[in-house]
DNA sequence: GATTGTTATACATCAAAATGAATAACGCAT
DNA sequence: ATGCGTTATTCATTTTGATGTATAACAATC
């Protein structure tokens, strides 16, 4: 490589200044989704389960629609459901993420390469 | 306004992983080159004096040529200044920044809207 | 040599965020 | 009714980052 230099940037939708979604909140929706619950979702991800909730809990306070159905109770104990829509804002906010990755990219190979 | 949510994104020029400049440095520069000490810069960004001396010595370190001359004694006690390749480097980095803002905007304009 | 204002450095303190531990609530199954 | 596993909630603790305080080093000026 011609130069140790790189571009990062990190991407989130916000709504009125708070943070609604962002890469590691897409990707605990993912583990939900594949695990059926909030609990195993976070230790999959190595964090804590309070947080695991407060995301889903301001995720779903943000939002119009629910993203996450949260049942306790019941057959498992429980478990935690990513609706359609949740899976509609995965798979938009990954086309943004990766439309911006893109652009960030181009970035840098135009104008770090003629810096250094 | 058709819905309440927006896309923010942030960017930094990173050395193996390490952070070399971002939006708070490049303003830190910026301070010092129009007050002529880290002090100054810092009182003036409301940041600790030692926040503001470990940014310029990263900067400095992480750097193939010097972003700030500091020197200590003398005339007012000292000062630092932005050297020729620091001011070129607030440049190109508010221009990598602008491109990058524009790109992120266009981003919010055509996807955000049709979302929700 | 004393004064002056900044750089340079160390260390204690504070603040915010994340974590861990503990417990209640819940609802289906047995 | 009891057991089960998850959600929901609280609170103490830990961790991490930033801040405040204090002091030495420095070099020109007086």
């Amino acid at each position: 490589m011609r130069h140790p230099f790189s571009i990062t940037a990190t991407l989130e939708v916000e709504k009125e200044g708070i943070c609604f979604l962002n890469a590691k909140r897409i990707e605990l929706l993912r583990q939900i989704k594949s695990t059926g619950s909030i609990l195993s979702a976070s230790k999959e991800m190595c964090m804590s389960y309070q947080q695991a909730w407060t995301f889903v809990q301001q995720m779903n306070l943000l939002s119009p629609l629910p993203l996450v159905i949260r049942k306790r109770g019941g057959v498992n104990g429980g478990g935690a459901e990513v609706t359609r829509f949740g899976q509609d804002m995965i798979e938009r906010f990954e086309k943004i993420v990766a439309i911006h990755q893109a652009n960030v990219r181009q970035l840098g190979d135009e104008i770090l390469f003629c810096i250094f």
